[in-house]
DNA sequence: TTGACATATCGTGAGCTTCCGATATATACT
DNA sequence: AGTATATATCGGAAGCTCACGATATGTCAA
């Protein structure tokens, strides 16, 4: 049961440099509003207000939050009179959704693995 | 060009309730020490010392990491005399990592790679 | 031009996270 | 008993995120 203790299985880990960008995109995803505008971009491109009407959020809060996920590289924006159209850039984020959406999609989470308050 | 405007589209969302749930997992796991730690425990079970080696911090702060992913149901304990080995507990880990490392593993986005050495 | 609308940005304050030193507990060895 | 080791917990400072109101910019229509 005990792990090889060389460096055979230590030699694959991912960088700490690399592992610090990738915080740093699950930080920018982690947000129910922003979780949900990318489950909706990935289905199609939509404006500010209608995005910010599906999280029940003002507009201005959706533009913040479409602002910083923009600025990850995940979305793109195309201007089209005065709506703001938004589609997903990160092809990734479509295979991290599915992640999500096979352990909290649809049905509640009944089982394990309840994500609680911390301190 | 347009997405169908109708409930068809926006039927399969996920609850912003579980979406919520959702971002506190990856809140719970949006830290490069706690990814690195993930990583060693999808791989074998390690105590401590040794992740906190490995993240090449003290180990009171890998054992506040390791508690904060204990609380979300990420792993479970096993204490043996006076080590405590940690194991991965939700298996959905597996495949949230996975992404991770098709994006972000091995090779750095920018810069060679570099020694990894510790004293 | 005026007014309405859509989006973006700024400033602030509450609350949280991260890190650290200090300390506590629990186990093993002598 | 005493000492060393391994892990856990506490308290607090620095820095961050989030939500909010206020405001700015940019576009269309009359």
């Amino acid at each position: 049961m005990s792990t090889p203790r060389t460096s055979t299985a230590l030699g694959k880990l991912t960088s700490l440099e690399a592992l610090g960008q990738a915080a740093e995109c699950l930080k920018a995803l982690a947000h129910p509003h922003r979780l949900r505008i990318v489950q909706m971009l990935l289905r199609g491109r939509y404006t500010v207000g209608e995005l910010a009407e599906a999280c029940e959020i003002p507009s201005h809060m959706a533009s913040e939050h479409l602002r910083l996920m923009q600025r990850c590289g995940f979305l793109n924006v195309e201007k089209a009179g005065r709506c703001a159209y938004y589609t997903v850039a990160e092809p990734h984020l479509a295979s991290i959704m599915a992640c999500i959406e096979s352990r909290f999609g649809g049905r509640k989470p009944a089982g394990p693995a309840r994500p609680m308050a911390r301190s």
